[in-house]
DNA sequence: AATTAAATTTCGCCT
DNA sequence: AGGCGAAGTTTAATT
């Protein structure tokens, strides 16, 4: 008993048996598979037309719905989830599934002239998605080869304790200066000018140090670059992609001696 | 026989079956789809990884790689056609199939801890995808709200009768001269230019009017307005979903009264 | 709720 | 082949 979640599969059902298992697979919130052919009509933001043809339609539980053709990367026909309403009928010379919304006000009528496979599927997924690198790996990355941010940066320590809280890169670089960096995964927006501001001031209240800021982020925001550049701030562009890569190429090998095991 | 292309459905197939039934699938080019326990990883543009669940895998003859969950629109991993070469191995404890491309470089793997169904298909589809509105729909547009093309314009008939052809839309301008509109649902060429030059001259050989000659489209190649331009003509950006909103919005009003039901 | 910005954007068209 | 711009973009984040 492989699958404890149930599953029906219809194969070149009749419209009448087709009617059924799809009403079935709407009122219990599967997802639902039909193939066929078919001709769709979109009416809404758009509208489209599209004669007969093979192809795969999947009604998902919340409302998504996609028709996709026999090439192509994107979905012919879509919507969106969100206020989705499915229906089925059978009609005379076919079969017709109709997804219709409210807000924006749109409907795509897919009308089968032959079913071939029909699946109504209870599909079990509660699993996280997470995208790589994390901030987290861009730092390791940074502190394995610092010259990812700058020639001449040496890490003193990371996740730093300040007043506001913990600085992710604490360096020097190659004139001695102090260095706080902030990470970011995505573009850097103002949030990211605030925080390094306030270590910064956190750090020269300590130090009697000149002190760069530094954001390493994979972009920022046009706005966000002039607010740095007026806090006397800089940017360095950081690809987390890369990031990754300069870990798998390094896994193996230790953080340089200068640096503990453990934050300071 | 409803169905004269074949279809291969393997419903809780062992993985050795599977196997067979997914490499031809990718040896005779067909549209593969799996149902599945799998988890996933990706590798390329960025890197992300999936831990398992249920999911709908579909892969498609041209090289477009998509993988669906339970929600939501979009796929949570894919890969867009180009360069793509599927692959797929019985593995100790499951099932991989491998998607890589090169330019860019990058790879997906899902490994399939149960397989629930397998279908290879053949997708006969060769429709043509018509994304409305129709140049009639633009045409209804302008003579609903002239304003879509300029202030003060007010169309006196539409496709007009001249000796080279119909006028798509014949109107006068604020200040009194005439104006000769040709629509085009896609980028206007030196077709549509000559076309309306044609129709010009020969409203200028019946009235001794000053005439304005419009070309309404979504846009306009370089050297044809450069032509358009030569030839005292003039380009009016117009767009067809913008059309086919309008006709929306006002598709219960009438014509206007300056304008009968039939053409002149 | 509306606005803005990013996306593994994709896709088509043009150079 | 590379670059630019639009998309029924979608989606997430922010005001």
């Amino acid at each position: 008993m492989p699958n404890p979640r149930s599953m029906t599969v219809l194969i070149d059902p009749a419209f009448s048996d087709a009617e059924k298992a799809i009403n079935n697979a709407f009122s219990q919130r599967r997802t639902l598979l039909v193939v066929g052919n078919c001709s769709i009509d979109y009416s809404g933001r758009a509208s489209s037309s599209l004669t007969p043809g093979d192809r795969i339609v999947i009604a998902k539980a919340d409302g998504s719905f996609l028709i996709h053709r026999s090439l192509g990367n994107e979905p012919v026909n879509w919507m969106p989830k969100g206020n989705v309403v499915f229906n089925v009928q059978h009609m005379e010379h076919g079969l017709e599934i109709r997804a219709i919304r409210r807000k924006p006000s749109e409907s795509i009528r897919v009308s089968f002239a032959n079913i071939r496979l029909i699946a109504a599927l209870d599909l079990a997924d509660s699993a996280e998605f997470s995208l790589n690198a994390s901030e987290q790996d861009m730092q390791k990355a940074i502190l394995l080869k610092p010259e990812l941010l700058e020639e001449g940066i040496k890490p003193i320590s990371w996740e730093k304790k300040v007043e506001p809280g913990f600085i992710d890169v604490y360096a020097t670089d190659k004139q001695g200066r102090l260095v706080v960096v902030e990470i970011k995964r995505k573009t850097a927006g103002k949030d990211a000018v605030l925080q390094l501001t306030r270590y910064i001031e956190a750090i020269k209240r300590k130090a009697d140090r000149e002190v760069r800021g530094i954001i390493a982020s994979p972009g920022i925001g046009k706005d966000v670059q002039r607010l740095l550049a007026i806090s006397g701030l800089e940017f360095k562009y950081l690809d987390p992609k890369k990031c990754a890569e300069t870990l798998r190429h390094t896994k193996m090998r230790r953080l340089p001696e200068y640096l503990g095991e453990n934050p300071s």
